[in-house]
Parts: structure tokens; sequence; C-alpha cells
DNA sequence: CCGGAAACTTTGAACGATCTAATCCTGCCG
DNA sequence: CGGCAGGATTAGATCGTTCAAAGTTTCCGG
């Protein structure tokens, strides 16, 4: 193994001292044209790589950025985060940012978690995901002045801090247009017990969009836990009753799955419509609306990076989700 | 913001030395215990957490681990990687190890990145999933001495270097017997094309049991690509033979959920087994074969620190999957 | 009470980058 | 031709830690 490149090794090869080769790394204008050249010559001859850990010690900024893995809970959603997490890693690549992951179980120990990531290695900024009502975890890092993007909204002080979401509502609202337009007239939803930002949102486009088209939501939908064996028992209620529905739009793909379970055991003809194209739709052929989980890393990464490199952006994004076509509507 | 706590903050709480206190910290048992006990105190009174980046410069070491985080292709094996990844993040954790993600496209540009990494991070070492027949990754990491386990066997020259890996073989055998007791006789295999080292290695249990059990498995295995669709038509060949198969084990859950749609759609009542355990698995209620992914992620973490702090194990670690029972078998 | 080994602690340098401040050019004007 | 502004370049200090070596204390046996 060849001896260590470091800024000197390129300084003496370039015959300049090592400040000038850390200038053209830094702030290339101020270095003559012909230095430069010379400079960044020896750099690729060398294949010089700036150390970051020395890096950091003097500028303190590591150009890292954590983010928390889950413990993938329903493994449904697990895929969701997967595609994230790719993007995040892509995008913060790209602005010369790197991808540390971490875990916790609890809210305090996360904290906890926080303390140690910065004592340790400074890291530059956090992208949280899933964030609650009331979060102590945002407030933490607010207080201590560390730059984290959400992805999510905090739907209790939505102007609190930087977030990137998708527009949940949007969502239930094409997959109702969508039956609408079909013919169907009796739409139900089934979702989440309300006090979810999340569920309600998605509840809420789906209210409006019947409600837009001069029908009457009222009994129409049903509220549970996640899982596919809610979603099947909620359905066949629903199926049970006088004005049985045509369509149901559901919170999930779980749940949606469940509906479709329970469509087809009654032998009814009723469409499902999921939510998040999990691979679980696309392997059954249920149509489900989808979050661009690519965009959503990239704009989280923008905020953070915009932020940290000192050209910060509009601080809230909210991204369209798409409608995915298959077979159940 | 209160000022930073270094090592020197430390030591003159504890009034000790510098060096004291690092002693405490990286070899406890030199320094004496009421010294140790007053420098302990300091520590946890402050809150001193020891600069990783200093430390790095001195020792050379990040106590950094690098894992890819590969494009989702399928979806449907997405969940895998991820449940992988979280227990990588756990085990590392708690081996005083932070993992840090990245992609790439191409083996070459993933050679590259590697460069990047080490130079920049200095990156103690990495775990590579999803190794093929001779990859050039692990011979470029192996001639540069870095520090690596696979998570996949190299089936070519299974010495070469530590891996983990789960028996595949042992994965379908279990499948198969759970069959054989159910009272089956004929069982069809539907797997991939011969070449790929995991998919040999599954066909083989299933083989295997069957010339065990005295039965003949000439004719009544299929190979194809990955995907629904693929087992689904592979699944409707066997049923239309004069021999059809009373059940099927299957490569991955893809190809079982469409063998499943095929029975279904003609009618039969054959049993299927999936492989991987995968959420769309458990929403369908497959029976499928479980890969213990969270102690894969920590072998690969144990192996890896082993090398890295200077106790190695068995390079070798092959761990048993397990059969989980749901509705179709 | 002293010599000396063992146990423990401290000092100074080094890792590889960037910051600050000082120095060196170069061209231009009086 | 000297002086000077301004850009380009360099020398030295510094970030927080660990290594190597030197210094100090403690404990025993003679």
């Amino acid at each position: 193994m060849p001896d260590k490149v470091t800024i000197a090794t390129v300084a003496r090869h370039a015959q300049v001292s090592r400040q000038t080769v850390s200038n053209v790394l830094n702030a290339p204008h101020i270095v003559r044209d012909e230095t430069r050249r010379r400079v960044q010559e020896a750099i690729a001859e060398l294949g010089y790589r700036a150390n970051q850990a020395a890096r950091q010690m003097r500028t303190g900024r590591s150009r890292l950025i954590a983010v928390r893995i889950e413990p993938t809970r329903d493994g449904i959603n697990g895929s969701v985060l997967d595609r994230f997490l790719h993007g995040l890693t892509e995008t913060a690549d790209a602005a010369g940012y790197r991808v540390m992951l971490y875990t916790a179980t609890g809210d305090d120990q996360e904290i906890a978690t926080y303390d140690d990531l910065l004592g340790a290695y400074e890291l530059d900024g956090f992208v949280l995901t899933g964030t609650d009502h009331g979060d102590p975890r945002t407030a933490w890092l607010a207080g201590r002045g560390v730059p984290f993007v959400t992805f999510g909204r905090p739907w209790d002080a939505p102007e609190s801090h930087p977030w990137v979401d998708v527009d949940g509502a949007a969502g239930t609202a094409q997959a109702t247009s969508r039956l609408l337009a079909n013919g169907h007239r009796r739409i139900a939803f089934i979702g989440w017990p309300e006090g979810s930002g999340v569920g309600d949102d998605r509840r809420a486009g789906w209210r409006t969009t019947l409600t837009a088209a001069g029908l009457d939501p009222d009994g129409l939908h049903r509220e549970t836990e996640d899982g596919v064996a809610h979603g099947e028992r909620l359905m066949r209620d629903l199926l049970a009753t006088p004005e049985a529905p045509t369509g149901v739009v559901c919170a999930s793909d779980s749940l949606a799955l469940g509906a479709l379970k329970a469509v087809r055991a009654v032998a009814a003809r009723a469409a499902v419509i999921g939510f998040d194209d999990t691979p679980v739709a696309a392997a059954v052929g249920l149509t489900s609306v989808s979050q661009p989980l690519a965009a959503a890393a990239a704009s989280c990464v923008e905020l953070l990076t915009g932020v940290l490199d000192g050209h910060p952006t509009d601080p809230h994004v909210l991204l369209q989700p798409a409608l995915v076509l298959r077979h159940t509507a």
C-alpha cells in the first residue's frame, strides 16, 4: 500500500504550500488559474482525498446526516422507509454529505442518542420520520440549535420547523375522484382513529371530494388500528349495511388488502384503493396512492444542506402523490 | 450552549492530566482505582464525550462501518434489506460502531465509492450484500486489505473471505419435509435459472429431501426470472401436466404468490410455500421460509468487529432459517 | 534508611486539515 | 525609479485526541 496522501504530499508535488492546496479545494476563485491547474493535476495524479476527520476538527462540520431506521413495526410499511432511505443516501451523496443510521426505542432514549451522536461525531443535521403531535424530539433539537428536517408535518404547529411531506388529502381525493369518474356513488373510507394527523388528513381528502360532488359521506366511514384483519372486518361491516358501498378508499395498503379480502369473500364487486403503493399492492394488483419518496428524500436533503451551507430555501415542501392504477379500481 | 467539553476540561476538573483521562477511557486497568473513580465522576458530571474525529486522527480508526443500500429493485425484497439494516445498526451500536450508508450503480462505480469512503472517512470495514460469482468488489477490498464481511456466501470460493449466510437448502428442505409430513407426494419446485448460487442452493434442498424420501424430483421443477407473473405462468404449467403436483416450494415469495394465484385460478388445492417471509407473505397468509435477519446482521457485526478489535472468531457463519406456517401449507 | 523495581502519572509531539496574519509579487502611478 | 495597492501565496498556530517517553510516587527487601 502506498503512503497516505495528505495535503502536504499534494503541496510538495505541485510545488506550493499546504494552504494553497486547501484554497484550491475550498475557495478556488482566490487562486491564480495557472496555480490552480497545477494543484488540480497533482490532486488527480496522487488520488488525494481530503480527510474528513481533520477537516472536521478545524471547521466543526462533519458533512454527516443522521437518519433513524425504525424497527420495521408492521413490515408492510418497512419498504416505504427503505425507498426513502435510498433516495436520501443518493441525494446526500450528490451534495457531498453522507448518511449515518441510528436506532432508538422511545423518545427519551432517542434524545440521548442525539446527544451521543452530536458529541462524538458532531453531526451536521438530522432527518426525522414519523413525528407525532407534540414530539419532544423536535423540541430538544430546536432547543439545542441543531439543524433538522422532518418527513411529515408537525400537525400542531406547521410553521415551527422545516419539513417535507406528501399531501395525503390530495392522494385520497385523487382516489375518490377516480372512483367517482368510474360511476361510483357510494364510496366508503376505512381509516385510522381520529387524532393522528396523517390519518385525519387522508380522511379529509375523501370527505371533501365526496361533498364537492354533492354526495353525503355520513355513515360511509369506519375507523380502526392498522392491519389486514381489521380492514377485512370493517369492510364486511360496510358491505352488510343496507346501502353498501360500491367502492372504498383506505388509509393504508394493509387496510385495503383486508377490504379486498372481504369483497372477494362475499363475492361482491366493490372497487378498492389503498395507500402507499407498497410491494404488497404491486403483488396483488391493488390500485394504490403512491408517495414520491425519492423526491421527498431529495427535498429533505435540499432543505438540510440549504441551511447548513447557508443558502436556505422555502422550509416547507408539500409534494403531490400519484395514483397507481392496477386491477382493483 | 455551554462551552465544548474536551478531555482537557475533564482533566482539569478531576485534577489529573489529559493522558490519565484518556487512559481511563481506553485502558482503565492501568489507572489506580481512586483516580479512575474521580475521573469517571468528572466525565459523568460534565457529560463528556470523546470526539471521534480527533481520536480517529491519532488512531486511524473511525468506528464506522459502511453498508450499501440498494435501489430496491423488486420492492418485494426491499423489506429484507430493511430488516437487515435495522439489525445491523442495533448490533453495531452495541459494539460502539456506527453504520454509514452508501449507494452505487455498477461494480466499478462502487469500487470508486470505496476509495472515496476510505480516503475521506477512513472507514473501518464494509458489509456487502448480494455478492455474485467472481465479484470484483471483494477482490478489490481484499487486495487493499480492507476488512469486510459479506452477507451471502462466495459460491466459487467459500474460504476466501469472512461471510455470514442463511442455509437456503435447509430452508427448502424444511418446507419440503413439511409438505411430505402433510401427505404430499408430488411436490414441485419453482426457482431461478441455474447459475445463481442462492437459487441453486434452494433447489438443492428440495431435491435432496424428495430423493431421501424415495421420490423422484424429475419433471417437477421449473425455472424462471423472479416475479409474480412468472410464478403464475409456471404453476399453471405444472398444474396442467398429467401428474400435477399437490404442493410447491418456491425460491421466493414473488414466485410463490404467483403460484398461489394459479392454484386459485384453476380452483386446485395445491399447497404453496414461499421464501423470505416478506410482508407480502404475511399479508396474504402465505407459508414461507423466514431468514433470521437480525441474527445474520449481528453475526456480520461480530465478525467485523472481531477482526477490527483483534479477537477474531470463526469467519464463516451459516444460520438456519425457520418455516413460518400460515394458511397455504 | 536506602536502592530499585513496579505502578502510576505527566509532558511534548503528532495526526491532517483550516484559520489568521504575515510576506511576497506584480503592475501602476506619480 | 520608488512607493503602494491589491491579489496571490506562505508560515505558524490550532482543533481534541493518543502515542512514546520521561517523570513521579509507592512499596519492599536488605
